[in-house]
DNA sequence: GATTGATATGTTATAGTATAACAACTTCCA
DNA sequence: TGGAAGTTGTTATACTATAACATATCAATC
């Protein structure tokens, strides 16, 4: 059964969200002995103001809609930092940048993205992941690390009219 | 049971699979009036001169050293069109393309890609994709457009003292 | 075979994404 | 307190892709 474990897809109080993830954040920085600094905070929250991926040029422009004062490096230095602790997600297909749905748990995502709404949804199905395991090795091939990105549409996008 | 029609990840002739490639291409093109011209013809050939995905200026390069004069649009060109008709695939992770190992049907891709040889190969198994389809419904999202690409080990790579 | 509309290619410029390389600063612990 | 490790600043540049407009080629019709 796969495993939603966000309110995507649905209106919902959007600040939960960003405040959960980061005290998970927080919690699982302090665990691991990750330095979650002002900026690496920071640019988690952004990558969390919504359910939409975020490129890293638009987290930079936003950085310095609030004064600061950087280059590209010091945001993609903060991505990288994020993606190695498991706090956020690349999407491949987009260039761009999602929060972790659960992070701490050690897995690949698989993603469902809205094509109208652009909203970015995290599944982890096991059977998903086990089916593509089970016939790569039925080759002879190891698979390591999946990369799932879905496009669609959402329920919610579904029933609304076609002609947008 | 997975489907690999070709001889990805072993050695092999390559000649013939270029050789295949270009006469299902030519045939396809003819099928739906698809002018599969000298340059898109060229692009073609290039993508499959090797299982390895090669990326849009590689091909220009290459072009260019065979005397060609021209710019990135005339690339991206003819791989838009050899995607539309679906002779190729594009790698959204690597920035990339490969050759369509069954042109001609309906499908998106599944991709195996060795983290050691970097060749790929081209995987679909209907299993896998039920299984995300039916993941995917069972949260009310539509799936349309799958991007599966997984990294790995070849079966010839795993072989391989691993101090390479 | 000239006309014309559609398709394909050439050309220049630029947008968008990402990293190399080195300097300066902080943190933290020995 | 000194020094190593980690973080951020800064400049330059590499890599990937497309916009916009000009020119050429094709293919069907008159």
């Amino acid at each position: 059964m796969p495993k939603i474990t966000d309110q995507r897809f649905t209106p919902h109080d959007h600040r939960r969200c960003i405040k959960a993830a980061m005290e998970e954040a927080i919690r699982i920085c302090h665990e691991r002995n990750g330095r979650l600094t002002e900026q690496r905070k920071r640019v988690l929250e952004l990558v969390w103001s919504s359910h939409q991926p975020i490129g890293a040029y638009t987290i930079l422009e936003q950085l310095r809609g609030e004064g600061f004062n950087g280059a590209p490096p010091t945001v993609y230095r903060a991505l990288e930092f994020l993606l190695d602790h498991g706090l956020i997600h690349r999407i491949e297909s987009l260039n761009a940048y999602t929060g972790c749905s659960h992070p701490g748990d050690e897995h690949t995502g698989q993603f469902l993205i809205c094509s109208r709404c652009h909203e970015v949804a995290e599944l982890d199905d096991p059977a998903v992941s086990r089916a593509i395991t089970h016939s790569s090795a039925s080759i002879g091939f190891a698979a390591a690390h999946q990369v799932i990105e879905i496009r669609g549409l959402c329920s919610h996008c579904q029933a609304l009219p076609h002609d947008q």
